[in-house]
DNA sequence: AGTGTCGCCTGAATGC
DNA sequence: TGCATTCAGGCGACAC
Protein backbone atom coordinates (compact mmCIF):
# COMPACT_ATOMS: atom_id res chain seq x y z
CA UNK A 1 0.00 0.00 0.00
CA UNK A 2 -0.13 3.21 0.82
CA UNK A 3 2.78 4.98 0.99
CA UNK A 4 2.65 8.88 2.45
CA UNK A 5 1.19 10.05 -1.10
CA UNK A 6 -1.69 7.66 -0.63
CA UNK A 7 -2.59 7.90 3.09
CA UNK A 8 -2.19 11.47 2.88
CA UNK A 9 -4.96 11.32 -0.36
CA UNK A 10 -6.99 8.72 1.79
CA UNK A 11 -6.85 11.71 4.79
CA UNK A 12 -8.10 14.19 2.34
CA UNK A 13 -10.91 11.89 1.49
CA UNK A 14 -11.49 11.29 4.99
CA UNK A 15 -11.78 14.49 6.30
CA UNK A 16 -15.26 16.14 4.71
CA UNK A 17 -16.57 12.86 6.72
CA UNK A 18 -15.09 13.09 9.88
CA UNK A 19 -14.54 16.50 11.23
CA UNK A 20 -17.08 17.04 13.56
CA UNK A 21 -19.29 13.99 13.13
CA UNK A 22 -19.96 11.42 15.78
CA UNK A 23 -18.74 7.64 14.94
CA UNK A 24 -22.85 6.49 15.95
CA UNK A 25 -21.97 2.67 15.62
CA UNK A 26 -18.83 1.15 14.92
CA UNK A 27 -18.96 -2.56 13.62
CA UNK A 28 -15.85 -4.87 13.83
CA UNK A 29 -16.23 -8.31 11.70
CA UNK A 30 -12.91 -9.80 12.14
CA UNK A 31 -11.33 -10.23 15.80
CA UNK A 32 -8.15 -8.95 14.52
CA UNK A 33 -6.27 -7.44 11.68
CA UNK A 34 -2.33 -7.17 12.18
CA UNK A 35 -3.09 -7.13 15.75
CA UNK A 36 -6.46 -8.21 17.77
CA UNK A 37 -8.56 -5.01 18.45
CA UNK A 38 -8.67 -4.55 21.90
CA UNK A 39 -11.80 -5.81 24.29
CA UNK A 40 -13.07 -1.90 24.48
CA UNK A 41 -12.09 -0.67 20.83
CA UNK A 42 -15.79 -0.03 19.74
CA UNK A 43 -17.00 1.12 23.23
CA UNK A 44 -14.56 3.77 23.27
CA UNK A 45 -15.33 5.20 19.76
CA UNK A 46 -19.29 4.89 19.85
CA UNK A 47 -20.58 8.35 20.52
CA UNK A 48 -17.16 9.71 20.19
CA UNK A 49 -17.10 13.16 18.16
CA UNK A 50 -14.17 13.60 16.13
CA UNK A 51 -11.88 16.65 16.65
CA UNK A 52 -9.03 16.32 14.65
CA UNK A 53 -7.67 14.22 11.54
CA UNK A 54 -4.41 14.27 10.62
CA UNK A 55 -1.50 12.44 8.97
CA UNK A 56 1.60 11.13 10.48
CA UNK A 57 4.33 9.46 7.78
CA UNK A 58 1.96 6.52 6.52
CA UNK A 59 -0.13 7.00 10.05
CA UNK A 60 -3.86 8.72 10.04
CA UNK A 61 -4.45 10.24 13.15
CA UNK A 62 -7.88 10.49 14.46
CA UNK A 63 -8.92 12.31 17.74
CA UNK A 64 -11.72 11.66 19.61
CA UNK A 65 -13.67 13.73 22.00
CA UNK A 66 -12.61 11.58 24.51
CA UNK A 67 -9.36 12.36 24.84
CA UNK A 68 -8.19 9.12 22.44
CA UNK A 69 -6.48 9.16 19.30
CA UNK A 70 -7.27 6.60 16.35
CA UNK A 71 -3.83 4.97 15.02
CA UNK A 72 -4.85 3.59 11.63
CA UNK A 73 -2.17 2.17 9.52
CA UNK A 74 -3.74 0.79 6.04
CA UNK A 75 -0.56 -1.89 5.68
CA UNK A 76 -0.07 -3.29 2.31
CA UNK A 77 -4.00 -3.61 1.27
CA UNK A 78 -6.00 -1.92 3.10
CA UNK A 79 -8.41 0.22 1.54
CA UNK A 80 -10.88 3.14 2.52
CA UNK A 81 -14.04 3.25 1.31
CA UNK A 82 -16.68 6.25 2.06
CA UNK A 83 -20.79 5.86 1.20
CA UNK A 84 -22.56 9.28 1.56
CA UNK A 85 -25.28 9.47 3.66
CA UNK A 86 -27.91 9.21 0.58
CA UNK A 87 -26.27 6.39 -1.21
CA UNK A 88 -28.06 3.20 -1.16
CA UNK A 89 -25.15 0.68 -1.39
CA UNK A 90 -23.75 1.97 2.02
CA UNK A 91 -24.74 -1.18 3.88
CA UNK A 92 -23.39 -3.65 0.98
CA UNK A 93 -20.42 -5.74 2.68
CA UNK A 94 -17.80 -6.70 0.41
CA UNK A 95 -15.38 -9.50 0.71
CA UNK A 96 -12.74 -8.03 3.51
CA UNK A 97 -14.56 -5.70 4.68
CA UNK A 98 -13.53 -5.70 8.31
CA UNK A 99 -14.20 -2.36 10.21
CA UNK A 100 -17.34 -0.25 9.21
CA UNK A 101 -17.72 3.36 10.90
CA UNK A 102 -21.44 4.31 10.48
CA UNK A 103 -21.43 8.17 11.04
CA UNK A 104 -23.76 10.20 12.92
CA UNK A 105 -24.45 12.37 9.57
CA UNK A 106 -25.32 8.92 7.77
CA UNK A 107 -22.14 8.35 5.99
CA UNK A 108 -20.27 5.37 6.11
CA UNK A 109 -16.73 4.89 5.96
CA UNK A 110 -15.32 1.23 5.28
CA UNK A 111 -12.21 -0.26 6.22
CA UNK A 112 -11.46 -3.45 3.40
CA UNK A 113 -8.04 -5.11 4.15
CA UNK A 114 -7.04 -8.49 2.01
CA UNK A 115 -3.96 -9.14 3.68
CA UNK A 116 -4.64 -7.50 7.21
CA UNK A 117 -1.15 -6.20 7.47
CA UNK A 118 -3.55 -2.83 8.84
CA UNK A 119 -4.34 -2.34 11.96
CA UNK A 120 -6.07 0.61 13.97
CA UNK A 121 -5.51 1.03 17.81
CA UNK A 122 -6.56 3.69 20.20
CA UNK A 123 -4.11 5.73 22.20
CA UNK A 124 -4.69 8.40 24.71
CA UNK A 125 -3.98 11.70 23.32
CA UNK A 126 -1.66 12.41 25.67
CA UNK A 127 0.79 9.60 25.07
CA UNK A 128 0.99 9.54 21.14
CA UNK A 129 3.98 11.42 20.94
CA UNK A 130 5.79 9.28 23.41
CA UNK A 131 4.55 6.42 22.23
CA UNK A 132 5.99 4.21 19.10
CA UNK A 133 6.53 4.65 16.44
CA UNK A 134 5.93 8.44 17.02
CA UNK A 135 8.81 8.34 19.41
CA UNK A 136 11.37 7.52 17.01
CA UNK A 137 9.97 8.78 13.54
CA UNK A 138 12.01 11.02 11.71
CA UNK A 139 10.42 14.36 10.23
CA UNK A 140 7.76 15.18 7.26
CA UNK A 141 9.15 15.22 4.35
CA UNK A 142 6.98 17.88 3.40
CA UNK A 143 7.38 20.11 6.68
CA UNK A 144 9.60 22.56 6.98
CA UNK A 145 12.22 20.72 9.10
CA UNK A 146 12.77 18.44 6.26
CA UNK A 147 15.71 19.64 4.16
CA UNK A 148 19.20 18.25 3.65
CA UNK A 149 20.80 19.18 6.77
CA UNK A 150 18.40 17.20 8.44
CA UNK A 151 18.75 14.20 6.04
CA UNK A 152 22.25 14.83 6.38
CA UNK A 153 22.57 14.93 10.26
CA UNK A 154 20.14 11.36 10.26
CA UNK A 155 22.11 9.20 7.95
CA UNK A 156 25.66 10.21 8.39
CA UNK A 157 26.80 7.07 10.69
CA UNK A 158 24.39 4.78 8.75
CA UNK A 159 26.25 2.13 7.22
CA UNK A 160 23.39 0.40 5.23
CA UNK A 161 22.78 1.64 1.79
CA UNK A 162 21.39 4.84 0.83
CA UNK A 163 18.11 2.98 -0.33
CA UNK A 164 17.18 0.94 2.83
CA UNK A 165 18.37 4.23 5.15
CA UNK A 166 15.26 5.74 3.18
CA UNK A 167 12.72 2.86 4.63
CA UNK A 168 13.97 3.68 7.77
CA UNK A 169 11.16 5.75 8.78
CA UNK A 170 13.33 7.23 12.11
CA UNK A 171 15.35 8.65 8.91
CA UNK A 172 12.59 10.02 7.36
CA UNK A 173 8.28 9.59 7.82
CA UNK A 174 6.55 8.07 4.85
CA UNK A 175 8.85 6.81 2.33
CA UNK A 176 8.25 3.22 1.01
CA UNK A 177 9.70 1.09 -1.93
CA UNK A 178 8.42 3.24 -4.79
CA UNK A 179 9.37 6.51 -3.57
CA UNK A 180 12.39 5.57 -2.40
CA UNK A 181 13.21 3.86 -5.71
CA UNK A 182 11.65 7.28 -7.27
CA UNK A 183 13.62 9.89 -5.51
CA UNK A 184 16.96 8.41 -5.40
CA UNK A 185 16.22 8.35 -9.60
CA UNK A 186 15.47 11.59 -9.99
CA UNK A 187 18.42 12.57 -7.94
CA UNK A 188 20.71 10.46 -9.82
CA UNK A 189 22.63 8.61 -6.74
CA UNK A 190 23.18 5.07 -6.66
CA UNK A 191 20.92 3.01 -4.27
CA UNK A 192 24.07 0.71 -3.59
CA UNK A 193 25.59 3.99 -1.81
CA UNK A 194 26.06 3.76 1.29
CA UNK A 195 24.31 6.76 3.35
CA UNK A 196 27.40 7.84 5.45
CA UNK A 197 29.48 7.78 2.07
CA UNK A 198 27.18 10.20 0.62
CA UNK A 199 28.27 13.54 -0.69
CA UNK A 200 26.83 16.59 1.14
CA UNK A 201 25.58 17.65 -2.48
CA UNK A 202 24.05 14.51 -2.87
CA UNK A 203 22.22 14.29 0.08
CA UNK A 204 20.99 17.76 -0.71
CA UNK A 205 19.67 16.88 -3.91
CA UNK A 206 17.85 13.78 -2.59
CA UNK A 207 16.04 15.51 0.43
CA UNK A 208 14.81 18.30 -2.57
CA UNK A 209 13.98 14.55 -4.55
CA UNK A 210 12.19 13.22 -2.14
CA UNK A 211 10.21 16.37 -1.52
CA UNK A 212 9.41 16.38 -4.77
CA UNK A 213 8.19 13.21 -6.00
CA UNK A 214 5.71 13.28 -3.12
CA UNK A 215 4.53 16.15 -3.97
CA UNK A 216 3.93 14.98 -7.56
CA UNK A 217 2.56 12.22 -6.18
CA UNK A 218 -0.08 13.61 -4.11
CA UNK A 219 -0.95 16.16 -7.16
CA UNK A 220 -1.52 12.21 -9.27
CA UNK A 221 -4.18 11.41 -6.64
CA UNK A 222 -1.25 8.44 -5.50
CA UNK A 223 0.18 5.63 -7.32
CA UNK A 224 -2.15 2.33 -7.63
CA UNK A 225 -0.34 -0.27 -8.51
CA UNK A 226 -3.13 -3.50 -7.32
CA UNK A 227 -5.00 -2.35 -4.06
CA UNK A 228 -4.42 1.32 -3.68
CA UNK A 229 -7.77 3.46 -4.78
CA UNK A 230 -9.08 6.88 -3.56
CA UNK A 231 -11.60 7.16 -1.28
CA UNK A 232 -14.16 7.40 -3.73
CA UNK A 233 -13.17 4.05 -5.16
CA UNK A 234 -10.96 5.90 -8.19
CA UNK A 235 -7.43 5.41 -9.03
CA UNK A 236 -3.92 6.87 -8.65
CA UNK A 237 -2.22 8.27 -11.83
CA UNK A 238 1.55 8.06 -10.67
CA UNK A 239 2.39 5.11 -11.83
CA UNK A 240 2.01 6.63 -15.20
CA UNK A 241 4.98 8.30 -14.47
CA UNK A 242 7.20 6.24 -12.85
CA UNK A 243 10.50 7.03 -13.74
CA UNK A 244 12.54 3.43 -12.72
CA UNK A 245 9.54 1.66 -10.34
CA UNK A 246 8.16 -1.26 -12.17
CA UNK A 247 10.04 -0.33 -15.44
CA UNK A 248 12.42 -3.12 -15.38
CA UNK A 249 14.31 -3.41 -19.09
CA UNK A 250 12.21 0.23 -20.41
CA UNK A 251 14.25 3.13 -20.68
CA UNK A 252 14.09 5.63 -18.08
CA UNK A 253 12.24 8.97 -18.84
CA UNK A 254 15.78 11.02 -19.69
CA UNK A 255 17.45 7.71 -21.50
CA UNK A 256 19.66 8.50 -24.09
CA UNK A 257 21.37 5.40 -24.45
CA UNK A 258 20.75 2.27 -26.60
CA UNK A 259 18.34 -0.03 -24.02
CA UNK A 260 18.98 -2.92 -26.53
CA UNK A 261 22.79 -2.75 -25.11
CA UNK A 262 22.79 -1.08 -21.54
CA UNK A 263 19.63 -3.26 -20.75
CA UNK A 264 17.48 0.10 -19.59
CA UNK A 265 16.38 0.16 -15.84
CA UNK A 266 17.68 -2.57 -13.56
CA UNK A 267 15.98 -4.30 -10.97
CA UNK A 268 17.99 -5.45 -7.77
CA UNK A 269 17.19 -6.55 -4.50
CA UNK A 270 18.22 -4.90 -1.04
CA UNK A 271 17.56 -5.53 2.14
CA UNK A 272 14.78 -8.29 0.75
CA UNK A 273 13.16 -5.36 -1.39
CA UNK A 274 13.17 -4.87 -4.73
CA UNK A 275 14.70 -1.45 -5.97
CA UNK A 276 14.69 -0.41 -9.41
CA UNK A 277 17.29 2.28 -10.94
CA UNK A 278 19.11 3.24 -14.30
CA UNK A 279 22.98 2.44 -13.87
CA UNK A 280 23.43 5.13 -16.41
CA UNK A 281 21.87 8.00 -14.60
CA UNK A 282 22.67 6.78 -10.58
CA UNK A 283 26.27 6.46 -9.86
C1' DA B 1 22.91 -0.16 19.24
C1' DG B 2 22.63 -0.90 14.56
C1' DT B 3 21.66 -3.88 10.81
C1' DG B 4 19.71 -7.75 8.18
C1' DT B 5 16.33 -11.59 7.76
C1' DC B 6 12.02 -13.52 8.31
C1' DG B 7 7.06 -13.94 8.97
C1' DC B 8 2.54 -12.14 9.14
C1' DC B 9 -1.83 -12.89 5.13
C1' DT B 10 -4.31 -13.07 0.71
C1' DG B 11 -4.55 -12.70 -4.15
C1' DA B 12 -2.60 -12.03 -8.71
C1' DA B 13 0.63 -13.48 -11.96
C1' DT B 14 3.58 -16.87 -13.66
C1' DG B 15 5.45 -21.51 -14.60
C1' DC B 16 4.96 -26.39 -15.32
C1' DT C 1 -7.41 -26.38 -16.86
C1' DG C 2 -5.25 -26.82 -12.58
C1' DC C 3 -1.92 -26.84 -9.22
C1' DA C 4 2.38 -24.96 -7.12
C1' DT C 5 5.38 -21.22 -6.66
C1' DT C 6 6.65 -16.48 -6.38
C1' DC C 7 5.93 -11.89 -5.34
C1' DA C 8 3.69 -7.54 -3.59
C1' DG C 9 3.20 -0.82 -1.19
C1' DG C 10 4.87 -2.37 5.61
C1' DC C 11 6.06 -3.39 10.05
C1' DG C 12 8.09 -5.53 14.04
C1' DA C 13 10.27 -9.58 16.37
C1' DC C 14 14.33 -11.64 16.41
C1' DA C 15 19.31 -13.02 15.66
C1' DC C 16 23.75 -11.49 15.12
Amino acid sequence: MPELPEVEIVRRGLEPVLNGNTIAACHLFAPALRYPFSANFCTLLDGGTITASRRRGKYLLIDLDNAYCLIWHLGMSGRVRIYRADDEERHARIKHDHVVFEMSDGSVIVFNDPRRFGFMKLERQSDLDASAPFNKMGPEPLGNSFNGDALGAAIKNKKTNIKAALLDQNVVAGVGNIYACEALYMAGIDPATLACDLKKTHVEALARAVRAVLVKAIEAGGSTLKDYRQTDGSLGYFQHMFGVYDREGKPCPDCTCDVIVRGGVQRIVQNGRSTFYCPVRQK
